[in-house]
DNA sequence: ATAGATGCAAATGTTTTGCAGGAAA
DNA sequence: TTTCCTGCAAAACATTTGCATCTAT
């Protein structure tokens, strides 16, 4: 098993909270890390079933949500309804290829900038945001 | 009957389309440019429901996904997964109040820019995107 | 032994689709 | 009278919940 250090992580959390260490849990992180990034919940299963045949989607979506409370993963919504889990890092927003679904991160300190600034002018306390942009990439742009 | 100009709009875009005029359209185009702005689909229907009781929810969406079609509505999802429309107008995003459900709009030019020269460094040709700050509005800031 | 986890089936919530009857052109 | 609309019920789709059973502690 790889991923010691997040797993020992995990396992504190769980013990924290008394709650308990299980097959399935460890192998749901364990796929999730390897995928490393924008993987959905769908895909996420489809993966673990390959070790675990008989896991249910509940046990993914719940151990993701877990995992999401540890802050050991991070839930997107993208365009198109799916939930998607990044490993948490620094603050950062997306670019979305809507023909092939590739996903890059950017980080652009002018734009947080400007948006503190338009939260004061109208008086707004920001706690989130949301900002996605949704075009071709360059490989599906060249494809036609 | 107010919105004389829109509604002829909407007859004009169903005359070139061979599609009908009927009182559904009618009542549900009024509905929405009466609440001007941000209203979902539900509450759509509830109001239009004032009017013609016996009207569906199956009406409204489709109607509301025509208007969308004719240029003369605006599909929005915020988070909290219902669709709400808008009357078109000029480029935009949205400060959005998870207390209260209040939302803003907001342009910002700076903001714009830094998108395409994002786009133009990650050589993505952008077609939409979408941007929006969640938090608490001032009234909702005050309020605790 | 016991609190907690799992997996199935059923429920949820929003939007869409199939279809038979109804209305506009 | 033909083409398009409407409204109901049912389907879709992603995710969540109820519950009986199983398992880590």
């Amino acid at each position: 098993m790889a991923h010691e250090v997040e797993h020992a992580a995990l396992n504190r959390y769980l013990e924290t909270k008394g709650l308990k260490q299980t097959r399935q849990r460890e192998a749901i992180f364990e796929v999730f890390l390897e995928a490393s990034g924008h993987i959905s919940g769908e895909d996420l299963h489809q993966r673990v079933r390959d070790r675990y045949p008989h896991i249910g989607y509940t046990t993914v979506y719940r151990t993701m949500k877990l995992l999401c409370d540890a802050g050991l993963a991070h839930e997107r919504h993208f365009d198109g309804g799916v939930a998607r889990y990044e490993i948490p890092h620094e603050h950062h927003d997306h670019l979305v290829c809507v023909r092939c679904g590739k996903i890059v991160e950017f980080e652009c300190k002018m734009i947080e900038t400007a948006q503190e600034e338009i939260a004061q002018r109208y008086g707004f306390q920001v706690l989130r945001h949301r900002h996605e942009l949704y075009g071709h990439c360059p490989a599906c742009t060249d494809a036609r």
